[in-house]
DNA sequence: CTGAAAGCGCTAACAC
DNA sequence: GTGTTAGCGCTTTCAG
């Protein structure tokens, strides 16, 4: 492979012209300039960019690490945090971890070891090695979901407990008096990691607190699948009564509608439902579900702005607030007789 | 950051030895290697690995690049893909195009530059000057849907016609003589470029010749999403007689859906449809639509088996043929009474 | 405006 | 077993 030597002997030019010539630097003579750029032509000379890097100390890329990019939300938020920083003038390393604490680890040492200006780390798991790792080494991050904020450490906090209320209020205004929160059940080791479903969680039990005339029940529904929500549905309907039911995500919610119609219900007549994270699937189905939103786009979007003013100003760490939304579609309507029909 | 000569002199030995033990060349002394690892520990020493790559001359990494990574069908095969390398040991880099040309070059520049020992390029765009550019420096590529295998390129092949025969012939064998195929309709540009929606009509358009007896005919969607299937299916009712529908894309085929139902048919007794790629939203709707599936998980996986056979053994490159099959959901029955309902 | 040369941090012979 | 040292390919002063 043709080195920056053979276009400066074939340009009949020393390497630090060529140099010059393939980095802008706007001092060569435009015949000159010419030659060299003949001459990588000729020989297609792509710089080695290791080098390049090792020469340079600095190698303007960005890291961004999800759980997994073959999951709408993690893979949303790469694809615009990528565009984003290609627009901003850096190259854009990314990684999966499939929700593995390893890979996480791996992934960072990757990233470190290539020395990338910042890191956005969207993962549902998480180790605080990772963030002492990052902290010692002052590498410019944004995690979602954590807690900490420090120099070099940002923090996207998405409202969750804004959505939930809003979603909870909404069913409460319809007229809804007894509702149902099927939350994610995980086995212990991940609870603790995916702090998302856990704060969703708390959050509707915080939101039920506040409207005491309502009767608030919880499910665990074994898992974040559809089929844990149909699974669900069938055992909400044997053990609670309610007519308005919150899920902790979309599939789940899903699930929910599939099993409540098999069970012979009609949604949103005998049960309203709301989802969380507005998937696309929530349009395709019938009745479209109603959900509240994570503005993915804005957390890609403010993801790698964050970074660049911690990487570019110097400008330490804060919290950034992620707002949600509730997106109003056909599955939530007002319960079809108050207080004589309770699901069932 | 600490370097190589730092851990070196704290562990009191020379460079040579940190690096055999960091990279696990057993000829190091049990005592000094506890020496030299507690230093790096110390140090928290991570090494520079455009240092080390330059060195070693080799990054065993590989390239992944796809069209989007926020597009089911690519995510899956870039994350197969991902944890395929990685469990192969090799370092992956990801990155996307956003369908644009100059994305797809500018990204095969990066790869290139960062000398990776192999390429897997999943995209819907495709520029023959890539191509050249990866041959002429005999980078081992694996592409899909492209018509050139040389010695250093494979290609993966869908069958796509095999899918859209099977999906015709089921039409037929359940009494369905008039059956319209909707095609994603591109602009020129675009469409030359989009191979794979190419190969899919002209599949049909072949297909049906081998059965004379059925009624075939074809629809321009403008585009290939939803609103575009649902804008269809309007178009549809109006031109042509049919009782069952092949669509191009599954989103178009979800749209025809909706929109035939909100026309006032009943799917599928009215029309059945069938779509194309079985993504995941196939599930949620009412009817289960029916599509041909493409393995994506066989894709991801044949790729960089591919790749590594042809880096570590040498091999040329070579046709890999991708079958498809047809998923029989709900959206696919006879036709209400033959001959006499064509769909209006 | 261009060239010579000193690194960047690491690896891999080759000595000892 | 371990140390010395010559690169890897590029950038970047600093002279000229």
């Amino acid at each position: 492979m043709a080195k920056i030597g053979d276009v400066a002997k074939l340009a009949g030019v020393s390497t630090a012209t060529v140099s010059a010539v393939i980095n802008g630097v706007d001092t060569v003579k435009p015949k000159t300039k010419r030659r060299v750029l003949a001459a990588v032509e000729k020989l297609n000379y792509q710089p080695n960019l290791y080098a390049r890097s090792l020469a340079r100390g600095r190698s303007r890329m960005l890291g961004v690490i999800v759980s997994a990019l073959d999951n709408r939300f993690f893979a949303e938020i790469a694809q615009i945090a990528e565009t984003n920083a290609l627009e901003s003038g850096y190259q854009v390393l990314i990684a999966s971890t499939q929700f593995s604490m390893d890979r996480l680890r791996s992934a960072v040492r990757q990233m470190i070891g290539m020395r990338v200006d910042g890191l956005v780390i969207m993962t549902s798991e998480f180790d605080p090695g990772v963030l002492e790792m990052l902290r010692s080494r002052k590498v410019p991050v944004v995690f979602e979901d954590v807690g900490t904020v420090d120099p070099t450490t940002s923090n996207m906090r998405v409202d969750y407990e804004g959505g939930i209320q809003r979603a909870l209020r909404t069913l409460i205004e319809m007229g809804h008096t007894r509702i149902l929160f099927v939350q994610s059940h995980l086995d212990v080791a991940e609870w603790n990691q995916m702090l998302s479903i856990r704060l969703r969680a708390e959050a509707f039990r915080d939101a039920a607190r506040q409207f005491p005339e309502v009767e608030a029940s919880f499910l665990d529904a074994p898992g974040v699948l559809f089929e844990a929500g149909q699974v669900a549905a069938a055992e909400a309907l044997n053990r609670f009564q309610f007519t308005g039911v919150i899920a902790n995500c979309d599939p789940i919610a899903l699930g929910l509608l599939s099993g409540f119609r098999r069970a012979g219900l009609a949604v949103p007549a005998d049960v309203s439902i709301i989802g969380f994270d507005d998937s696309p699937e929530c349009e395709y189905t019938e009745p479209q579900l109603t959900s509240v939103r994570i503005p993915r786009d804005l957390i890609g979007r403010a993801a790698v702005e964050t970074l660049r003013r911690m990487i570019e100003s110097g400008q330490p760490g804060c919290e950034i607030r992620i707002p949600t939304e509730l997106v109003m579609r056909e599955s939530v309507a007002r319960p079809r007789v108050r207080e004589e029909v309770a699901a069932r």
